[in-house]
Parts: structure tokens; C-alpha cells; sequence
DNA sequence: TAGCATAATGCAAACGTTTACATAAACCAT
DNA sequence: ATGGTTTATGTAAACGTTTGCATTATGCTA
């Protein structure tokens, strides 16, 4: 007797086999119950599984499940930055509609660092996780391996920063950038300056484009654009120092537009530190527009990104790419970006 | 030829047989190498299997060795709500810190839901995931059972709500509640109303008791403390709402104590929007202190959790628990808290 | 030289699933 | 009755890993 060496598993958690020999049948036939196979199955035999799954709290181990697959429920969302609540809410939202399709969230945060991210895409193929969805990517060699690897890829907010041959879930974001335009004109303003971390993304890259753009095609004969800001991680801070800067200029502009929320929370500390009422003095205008800002952030308007949105949509546009069913006609065809509405809002 | 039914698998990764065939050795001497075995190897072999495997770029397949050894290197963090940005930088935090000691963080978003809760608890267990951190947890059923799973569990923010078996991760919420009295008797402060959410739960009940206890103790005579307040999820609107029963009163408090930053931004929309200036007509404090408070809440004292601080010691926590060999120690020993220091911060 | 400890590596089983294939039973048409 | 088809279920292999045990090669002692 006793010759249960049981070396790993600890507490012996229900498997197919334990339910088989409780309903009487082979782990063939509680698989196939288990898993709706598409065969016929005895009523009787069906209803002695339910039993014998209910009576010993049956789960599929995932393990097995994925080694035999090949793959496994679990989707990664590898995040720029949890610290920024739009993205947090991006995340959440993600995170409710998986959930609802059957998937699991697996969230990094990638902290926008290249060698992290990669390392982190690694980790996921090693996982052998179903998709993985990028919130805000940067370049990063293993990101472009994975064209290879017949992992679906989806890219929220940011564009594939590579190759565009993966879909993009988002606003149209040179549109919002013309609609900013539009209500700069619409209030006259003369003088405008702009607050920006780097350029060289899609995200904020179009934004910028289209606002001027479309101040350009108006025709109005205003003071030329200031820019202002620096590339880096810390949205908040360059918000900050970009404001000393705006500030330490000899005129003051009417309207600064900052390319993302965090740029116009880091600019509003340094406003309002130097005395200046936001907006009576200056009206700050940025993108995002995060959930927070409806209750403590009134004096900010912005360009509302839907982020409660976003889940359904990634979810659309990843059921079609895993429905393909070889991944050929996913790299042939062209990527099927999503573009959601965006919305101007204003306050203050 | 052509015997390749090949199934599953789409594209081949590299595996410890083709590592193994490609160094002239046994998968077993792979394996070893790879995982730093404690047995000696000959290093002319360590170092062909080291060349094999980086030019493979083999990396061991996470599911094989789930189902070898039973458990995996993912360990879950379930919130309670990724909305809340404090919520969103602990789970960063712990990321950080997750990832810095050879683990994958899988978050999740519970709302707040037992049966959500469950639901993750179940697939958890299923995942064969490493150990749960809890970051402010419901009562569940499930959650009773993990009792017995062996799967370790560590409770954020919020103690565990059913029996407190499982360490604790947080600041001393009632010696902060505590603070904050002292601070208001400090400002000479008569008329004190408190918002709160819902009471059941260690966090909040805590921290309202530290501060009324302290208030007591004092001697001094206090206007009774008026509290305010509906348990629910959305603590946004439960500040608005409580905000505008508070603002309802004949005579308006010298201090608003809230017991979450959420409660103080929803009671600051509602008493701003009454025409109020905070915190010039009125104080507002909250426990949290989330990490866009020095940025755009300069209106708002708080205790500050620190929350970068939590990674770590949720890791401390977790090590200790995982290196006892067996988990009955782990049962009958006290839980271990861990309690980190809070600080109130005075702004406005 | 034999005998034996030690060092390095290989063999094979096990973890829990899914699924192609085999089998057995039942039915039906001749 | 016979052969063929259908229906329900069982058998066994495979996925990639870790690890107890067996095996071989090496060095050392007597």
C-alpha cells in the first residue's frame, strides 16, 4: 500500500479522472460533457456527469487544458501606465468585457519601458496566453518578432508603433485634435499654446497634426503656435515644467492645449501654484479626458475618449481576428481598425 | 511521411526536446541546466545546452510545468475597483514588486461583488496561481474555502472580512482616524460631520472609530458628530449625495471628515458646484491620499497611504508564507500583518 | 587488479487535458 | 440471419515539463 509518492500537488483538487470514476464512465466521455463536445451522448450518462461534477466542485485544470491546446483563455493587456486613471479605466473596461466573453485579464503594466515590455511579451508567448492587447506600446524588437509568432495583437490608444499590419482600437485622433482647432476659433482666441510629452507616437503625433492643421486652413491671421514640453515617462511632471515655461514667457496665452490629461494636471499645479485662477485666467483644454475629471478636474475641458467603450470594442475586433481561422488571412488582410467617437467637453 | 497531424500547436516553439537535440543531450540534463538543479554538471555541457537554448531561444512553456509541479508563477491581485486610482497605484505597486522577484501579476477587477469574487477565486484556483492578494475584499463563500485550498492569501486595505486568519497588508486605519481627530481639535474646530460609505467592513469602521474615540477622549465639548452617508459602491456619488444632505443642515461643519479620497472628490463636486470654495468655506480630509491629490486635489488634506510602499510588503508577507514548507504551520500561525506608516497631509 | 565510491547523465513516469481512432451495441434493410 | 450503418463510449497518445531512479564513466583505495 501507500504508494502515493505525491510529490507536487498538494491538495488533490477534482481532475477528469476522479469524475469519471465517480459517474462511472472514461475521462473521454466527462471531457466531451465537460466541454459540449459535438457528439451525441447518452441523456442519462450527460446527467450522471453534471452529478458527479457538482458532487466534487469540478474545474478543467487550466494547465492541462493548455498544454494540450496549445493555448488558453487568458488574454494579456500589457498597459503603459496604471498610475494614469485613464488608462486604469481603459484596463477595467477591458477587463469586464473579457470577462464576459470567457477570457481571463492578465495586466502588466509596462511602465512604457521597451526592455520591460519585451520581456513581458516573452513571459506572455511562454504563457501561451490567446491575444495580447497593447495599451499605449512602444517599439520594442520583440513586438515586432510577434507578426511572426500567430499571436493576435490589438493596439488601444496608441498605433502599432512598428508596422501598422495590427488593428488599432481608438479615437480618430487627428480629428480630435481638428475639433480642439474648431472651438479655439470658435472663441477667438488668439494666442495659443501647446503642452506635449514626445512626438514621435501615433496618439499624440496626430493630435498635434490635426489641431494645427486645421488652425492653418482657417486662414485666421493668429499669433503662431507655441509649443512646449519634452519626451519622457512622467506626464505629470512635463505638464509641470512646460507650464514654467509658458509662463515665464512675456505674454500669456489664452488657451493651452495639453495632449493628454496628466500634461494638463501637471500644467494646472503649476498655474495655479503661481496664482493664476484656471480657467478664468487661461483655459487649459487636453485629451482623454479620464473619469475623474467630471468631478474634481471642472476647470479642464477636454476631448473624451470613451473608454467605457473600449472593452466592447477590443473584444470585436479580437473575436474576429481569433475567428480567422488561419492566421494567414490575419496578416494578409488589411488590419480592421476601430475607431470610436470621440467628444469635446466643456466646463468650467 | 507527412505523419504530422500536428493539431494543436500552430507555430513550434522551442521545447526541452528540441533544446536537448540540438546540444547532443537528454531533455532531463536541459531541464537542469535551465532551472539551475542543484546536482553538478559538467560545465562543457552547461555550456552547450546554455548556446542551444539561446539559439532556439527556448523558454521553458509555462504550462507543462504548471501540470508538472502544481502550481505556477502567477500570482493574482483581485481589486475591488480599478477606477480608484489609489486602488490602480497599489496594483502598480505591486506589479513592481511582483515582477522584481520572478513572478507575473494577474489582476482583476472584482466591482466589489461576492459572486464576481468568487467567480475569480474559482478560476484562480483553476490557473493553479502561486497565492491571491486581495486588495480590499468582500465576504464570499469561496472566499472561506480558500481556507482549506493551501493557496495563501493576503488581505490589502481591508482585513479579511470573515475571519482574520490571513495577513493583513496596511496602514493602522483607526490610529489614523485617530490623527485626523487630533488635527481637528488642534484647529479648534466645534462642528464635525463624517462621510462615509459602507461600515461593515474593517477599513472604514476602523478609521471612524479611531477618530471618534479620540474626539471623546478629549473631553472637549464637541458639537455631536454628524455622519452621513449610504453603503453602496460608487463612493463618487455617496460623497455627492451625503454632500448635499451635509449642506442641507442649518449650520454647515467647520470640517468635512470623508473616509475614502472617492467620498471627498464626490462631496467636493457637490459643495463646489453649490457655490462653495473649499477649502476656504469649508475643510475637507480623507483617508487614502491617491497619488493625483498633490496634482489636482490641493484642496484636500488626507491620511496618505503609501501606497508605494505595498508591493514590497505584500511581498515580505508572501515570501514568509510561501517558504513554510508545509501550510499547516501556516494555518496555525498568527497571521503575520503587516502594518506600514500612514501620514496626514495637510494641504490648502 | 579488483572493488567501490563518486560524478555526470540518461530513462521513463507522472501531471490533467483533448481527441483521433477503435470498439461495442443497437438498429435497420435486405 | 446477414451485413451495414448509426450511436455511444472507451482506449491511448500527445502536449512539455520535472524528477526519482538507473546507468555509465571516472577516479580512488586497497
Amino acid at each position: 500500500m501507500n504508494k502515493t509518492p505525491r510529490s507536487p500537488g498538494h491538495h488533490s483538487h477534482a481532475t477528469l479522472a476522479s469524475v469519471a470514476k465517480r459517474a462511472g464512465v472514461s475521462i473521454a466521455t466527462v471531457s466531451r460533457v465537460v466541454n459540449g463536445a459535438p457528439v451525441k451522448i447518452a441523456a442519462t450518462t450527460v446527467l450522471a456527469v453534471r452529478k458527479a461534477v457538482a458532487d466534487l466542485d469540478y474545474r478543467p485544470q487550466s494547465a492541462g487544458r493548455a498544454l494540450r491546446k496549445g493555448t488558453t483563455q487568458i488574454i494579456a493587456v500589457l498597459a503603459a501606465n496604471l498610475g494614469n486613471p485613464t488608462m486604469a479605466a481603459i484596463a477595467s473596461s477591458i477587463e469586464h468585457a473579457l470577462r464576459g466573453n470567457g477570457y481571463v485579464m492578465l495586466l502588466c503594466d509596462t511602465h512604457e519601458q521597451a526592455d520591460i515590455q519585451d520581456e513581458y511579451l516573452r513571459e506572455m508567448e511562454a504563457l501561451r496566453v490567446r491575444a495580447v492587447i497593447m495599451v499605449v506600446a512602444v517599439p520594442s524588437p520583440k513586438l515586432d518578432e510577434f507578426r511572426q509568432a500567430g499571436i493576435p495583437l490589438v493596439f488601444v490608444n496608441r498605433r502599432d508603433p512598428v508596422r501598422s499590419s495590427f488593428p488599432y482600437v481608438g479615437i480618430d485622433n487627428a480629428a480630435a485634435g481638428r475639433d480642439v482647432a474648431d472651438y479655439c476659433l470658435s472663441q477667438g482666441w488668439q494666442d495659443i499654446a501647446v503642452i506635449h510629452a514626445s512626438l514621435v507616437y501615433s496618439a499624440g503625433r496626430e493630435r498635434l497634426q490635426g489641431f494645427l492643421d486645421r488652425l492653418q486652413q482657417s486662414g485666421k491671421g493668429l499669433h503662431p503656435v507655441r509649443q512646449f514640453g519634452s519626451s519622457g515617462l512622467d506626464h505629470l511632471r512635463i505638464g509641470e515644467q512646460a507650464m514654467q515655461q509658458v509662463l515665464a514667457q512675456p505674454v500669456r496665452p489664452d488657451v493651452v492645449v495639453c495632449l493628454s490629461d496628466l500634461l494638463a494636471y501637471g500644467a494646472y499645479k503649476q498655474a495655479s501654484g503661481t496664482g493664476l485662477a484656471i480657467p478664468h485666467d487661461m483655459t487649459l483644454i487636453s485629451f482623454d479626458d479620464g473619469p475623474l475629471n467630471q468631478w474634481i478636474a471642472q476647470w479642464l475641458s477636454a476631448v473624451r475618449i470613451p473608454y467605457e467603450l473600449i472593452g466592447d470594442a477590443v473584444i470585436s475586433v479580437l473575436t474576429s481576428m481569433l475567428d480567422s481561422p488561419n492566421e494567414a488571412s490575419l496578416r494578409l488582410k488589411e488590419p480592421v481598425d476601430k475607431i470610436i467617437p470621440h467628444q469635446l467637453i466643456i466646463r468650467g
